[in-house]
DNA sequence: ACGGTTCCGATGCAAGCGCATCGGAAAAAG
DNA sequence: CTTTTTCCGATGCGCTTGCATCGGAACCGT
């Protein structure tokens, strides 16, 4: 057998370069040349591990999405005896990214929503990971409402409550990102809608 | 006195160009040959409505802020016998950009928040529509809950749930976009938030 | 030690980009 | 009709981009 190398770390070394470059300079100012350069690898190594630049982005996608994710289930298993309830808002802090040392997430993030819109490749990759956010929303609104969810099936408004969150969430990374909010006020406004969500849990139903 | 051109009709005939270009390949795929071609005009003309490339896309965006707020508000005029409550249901889901004629904007919109996140230039026009979005529904919020604004100051719940609502339609924006979620979802789960702000009107203050 | 694989760094290439330039068309004023 | 000023279409330039190519270095089983 001839050389050998850890492909899938060195995508993940290079996946970060990407981060990096995008968190800078937007989407479009990564290069080939530059990740490499990121990376501190050369082109060439580039081009073996992603046959095109989409496939690289695609990847980078992917790992961000689980990078969140993951660090929101750790999240919750570190604090595993509280209620439902403060778990949902500590999983909705670290999804909206607010944290300084998020931002760089946040921004990368951004600019893969925006590319998704017109790219059907990154759309799945991103719909993925929203499914999984989501689910993990629900299951939380439904346990610490009451209604348990069973079998993974989480009542309708349960499954509305956690759209409405995740979109919420969304919304706000991307105002603090452009400065129209501060950090702070994004807390205050998803603590105050988390606030609203037990003081009322099933009223109000109409419409689709 | 030479010959004389319409600027300002030009530039917008140019921005016009950018939008349907940006909807169709992203704000990446834009490029002077091809907004030169889509405006029915020659680059030479482009070039000399806008100085440079940056100037021409902040004008874009400046254009389609204004086509946004403007039909919300016209959207507002044309039906004022209505309570304050209702109106703000349809506002919040004009600026959601949620009818399928208005995909295009929701696009170019996504796309230029993104890009926002890394230039100052642009983030500056896009908070100035962001402000007058949130004053708009400010007031709105605080009519329909009784408590009028006095000199275009709102109770600092009504300004909270404001920033709430733009940043919930906002985020329904870019899930019915990349698909996650479909219209009539978004449409579901903003008008379930707002029948739930008049149910609980000012309750629930913590946190800045 | 050595042959066979796998890897990669350097280089080349065609295409596309934003922008600068400029000669001449177009139009009001005399 | 001539002049003067504004406008713009065409063209060229320098640069960057993503990607293809390939000779040789690195490595491992034998």
């Amino acid at each position: 057998m001839p050389k050998q190398v850890d492909h899938e770390g060195r995508r993940r070394q290079i996946a970060e370069a990407v981060c990096l470059l995008a968190d800078e300079r937007g989407l479009e100012g990564v290069t080939l040349r530059d990740v490499a350069e990121r990376a501190q690898v050369s082109m060439g190594a580039v081009q073996r591990c992603f046959r095109t630049k989409d496939e690289m982005l695609n990847f980078t996608l992917g790992h961000v999405g689980e990078r969140v994710t993951e660090r929101v289930r750790a999240r919750l298993l570190s604090s595993p005896a509280q209620s439902a309830g403060s778990a949902l808002g500590y999983a909705a802090t670290e999804v909206a990214l607010l944290r300084a040392e998020h931002r760089t997430e946040a921004r990368v993030w951004l600019a893969f929503v925006a590319q998704a819109a017109v790219s059907e490749t990154l759309a799945a990759t991103l719909r993925a990971n929203y499914a999984a956010l989501q689910g993990l929303f629900a299951d939380l609104i439904a346990e610490a409402s009451g209604r348990r969810s069973v079998d993974g099936v989480q009542p309708p408004d349960a499954q509305r409550a956690a759209r409405a969150l995740l979109a919420l969430t969304d919304g706000l990374t991307a105002h603090v990102l452009i400065g129209h909010l501060t950090p702070s006020e994004a807390h205050g406004v998803l603590h105050a809608h988390l606030d609203a969500l037990w003081k009322q849990p099933g009223g109000a139903e109409d419409r689709a």
